[in-house]
DNA sequence: TAATTTGTTTTCTTTTTGTTCTCTTTTTCT
DNA sequence: AGAAAAAGAGAACAAAAAGAAAACAAATTA
């Protein structure tokens, strides 16, 4: 899996988006124009890291042709990149205050078109919902949910769980975990902030 | 695919817009004088270029024909789109025979650097195994597999199935459900024809 | 024939571009 | 708060690209 910085990825996609609008393969210094940088040096180095990961076409040589996206970026229907990694899900940290570690390249049809980002699971809790540990999921975010759906849940703000919600009121909430060697609690609102909805599931077996 | 450069872009983008407005084949002072350029030697060594690329028809000798444009619109390249979906796995075909319905962008870390194409998962012969109907499936292409790993396997060439494959030797093998409503059957290995290997799984609750 | 146009080659200068460096600022992580 | 990483600015350099201008030969035109 490929690791971008921040800047990176902008970059990347702002080339990926514009690659059409070239007549032919830009400059640095055209480049630096359009992203409104001021150093060729700087966008340089960016470019190189961008080749490295083999999202770009490297400079051929040094006959100044510029860069070229590569071809498998250039994919329309399930073109996919860049939701944020973030970590395990047993963080026992609220979302936001988690540092993205990487990206990790998500197709389209797992993903909504809400902001979304990656967590990894640890542990057993879903296994009879077919999540096993190990697996990456999507989790759109957002702090409520409706009964019934997969949540990402931060108890007591400290412990992030993947559970079913139910049974909301203003009273209570039950977070239900599908494993059947444990058992569904409830809590008080209050104690418990949602951080996100499951709209994704990925396991590699490699 | 020939590359080039800002300028030659350039100038052949003015020809292939400008090709109808000429009665006949411009001459190099005239495209000068078009492209506000002060020198036929400079020009020339662009649309050499060109013609060296293909786009341009070369000058027919020294008959002050100038140049002329080819059909040919600029090469582009050949672009690859993800991984190619198949269909669903129940098809009861052999993979090769069935036809790339769409491309779908996977996550490197779902994949291996072999061939793999991805398949949806119709039925729940997997089901204990956390592979849901409706899942999609990255198959790694191959025509034999370890025991303990999950296939793609075509029976008696007429069923295609998910299964964990077991107990291979030259006189049998068996192939295993994931299910506990279902019961693993014997075959010969005649019988049988592995198609992949599973190496990653997606799923989307959207 | 002489003059002109045109493709072609050559030499030279200027501009653009990739590349590397050092230094400063900003962001991120511990 | 302090350390480390990322991001950016700017200068300097070499090579490539681009262009100008002159010169020449073949073809066309006058």
């Amino acid at each position: 899996m490929t690791v971008l910085t921040r800047r990176q990825t902008e970059i990347y996609n702002y080339l990926r988006d514009n690659a059409d609008n070239f007549v032919c393969a830009p400059s640095l210094d055209e480049l630096c124009g359009h992203l409104g940088m001021a150093s060729r040096g700087s966008l340089y180095k960016h470019i190189m890291a961008l080749i490295n990961a083999g999202l770009v076409e490297p400079f051929t040589g040094n006959k100044q042709a510029g860069v070229r996206l590569t071809i498998q970026d250039q994919a329309e229907d399930e073109l996919a990149f860049g939701l944020p990694f973030i970590g395990t899900i047993a963080a026992g940290k609220p979302i936001e205050a988690l540092e993205t570690v990487s990206y990790m390249s998500v197709p389209d049809a797992l993903k909504t078109n809400k902001p979304c980002y990656v967590l990894q699971v640890k542990g057993e809790s879903m296994i009879d919902a077919g999540i096993y540990d190990g697996d990456w999921v999507v989790i759109e975010q957002r702090d409520h949910a409706r009964n019934g759906e997969i949540v990402v849940a931060l108890i007591d703000n400290s412990e992030a769980t993947l559970k079913f919600i139910d049974q909301q009121s203003s009273e209570k909430l039950m977070l239900v975990p599908a494993n059947e060697s444990m058992s569904a609690f409830t809590y008080h609102p209050e104690q418990v902030q949602i951080q996100g909805v499951l709209v994704g599931q990925m396991r590699s077996y490699r």
